[in-house]
DNA sequence: CGGTGCGTTGACATTTATCAAACGCGGTGG
DNA sequence: CCACCGCGTTTGATAAATGTCAACGCACCG
């Protein structure tokens, strides 16, 4: 059940570019109780209306949250990556809102609440940095419903990619313009607020403008600049300590 | 400077609608410093960009959260009513990446975030609840989201108005189906991702169908249980403990 | 060798935006 | 007291963006 030491290095690492650990904090951290699982594609972590009793933290692979409609329509409202604790909202709010699902295989570790819990009564400096990774995922949700609300489905794509890019070089995944994106079109349908179809077509305008490719589940990004000018990214929403790119 | 004992008293009752607090920790929420404005309709009260040095609590009136694109499009991703801190977060995310206005007339306290800080510092419990405060806060976001990826206009303006008036009830501000509703239908449009022309004939259509009305900033819901059918209204998001209507 | 899932394409339908104008109403100054 | 003005709402005509449906190709896999 509870893992070799180096399973939640990611983990670590990822809160360490949040906010700043002491090295006991770093320790206790590392240290968590967790069950490494893995888990096929599409395939559901946590329901809408389940009370879950412990996180999880994405060790590898793809996941992302959403809400199912009762005509079928599905809206993700995030993607998370290697290092993510996706459903640390279920350690306050015991019922979930939405759907946790993997896109592609991946690797998950599960750590119960209650150990969480214990943490953060010890060291509240961890409380406080999770606090503030809570909130850069609430600015990163608030910054994709702009794009919904108020950009054309250009614009809007480009802005995920640019995202997209920066948050798997920020955790180390991703560096020279190439990055994985290892979705099908019609989950990036999901995520945009978009028809399959309407995907397939804007890649390929994009793709047109000489602005990106995507191949393999592959993202290279051609024109980092213009593509930024068209959706106009604006890289602030994403709190990085460090000058993104 | 210095609020008289009752202007925080909003503040109280919304953190005890969020999470239990002790005696002393009421008391000292209370008790924070606080300067009171009058602010006029549509004033600006913090940009994109600022590093604002103390946090607001909505007293009266109607504020919300927006980002504006190149274009001059405008998206709101919040209402915030009397008992809100809708800049909480700059708390722990100094730079901006939003702005945040009034709506209508408001009185809101500012509260200076080494006040708050001290606050957390000593009541680690009043910060459970503050953050537990800012989840709720983000689910209420992503809910919008969905809404706006995947709704249909009719249903997405029923959804939200569902949402104001179990808000505004919970708040005290609202009760036998009738809230109000004192905005512009060009910034509901901003609200909800639609031109003010379209919200227009969506609202007429909602009160066709004998739904609702909205006459003099008062909404009147006619008929909650259709209105809740159409729009798939599910108030988990809302995470209250006690049952809503 | 035949599925099955994903990407691609074309034709067409629908939703929503845009533009322009008129209306109603409360406030204000002559 | 009344005319005018500004703001928000309402309406109609038209355009643009995006969705839907249907079909096909292609690669991977059993």
């Amino acid at each position: 059940m509870t893992a070799a030491a180096p399973a939640l290095a990611g983990l670590v690492r990822r809160l360490e570019s949040i906010g700043p650990l002491t090295a006991a904090e770093r320790e206790a951290v590392a240290d968590l109780p967790a069950a490494i699982r893995t888990l096929p594609p599409r395939c559901p972590i946590v329901r809408e209306g389940e009370r879950p009793g412990q996180c999880c933290v994405v060790l590898q692979g793809w996941l992302c949250r959403s809400n199912v409609l009762g005509s079928g329509k599905r809206q993700i409202h995030s993607l998370h990556i290697a290092g993510d604790m996706p459903d640390l909202q279920s350690l306050h709010l015991p019922v979930m809102d939405h759907n946790l699902d993997t896109l592609t295989p991946a690797l998950v570790a599960a750590i119960p609440h209650e150990a969480l819990r214990e943490l953060l009564a010890s060291y509240p400096g961890v409380a406080a940095v999770l606090w503030r990774g809570t909130l850069i995922d609430a600015a990163m949700v608030r910054q994709w419903m702009v794009c919904l609300g108020r950009r054309a489905a250009l614009e809007h794509t480009g802005h995920l990619l640019c995202e997209m890019y920066l948050r798997q070089q920020a955790a180390g995944l991703a560096a020279g313009f190439r990055c994985p994106l290892p979705i099908t079109q019609s989950d990036l349908g999901d995520a945009l607020g978009l028809s399959t179809v309407h995907v397939n077509r804007v890649l390929q305008s994009l793709r047109a403008m000489g602005l990106i490719t995507l191949q393999n589940g592959t993202l290279r990004i051609h024109d980092w600049e213009r593509l930024v000018a068209l959706s106009e990214f604006d890289p602030t929403y994403l709190h990085r300590e460090d000058a993104p790119v």
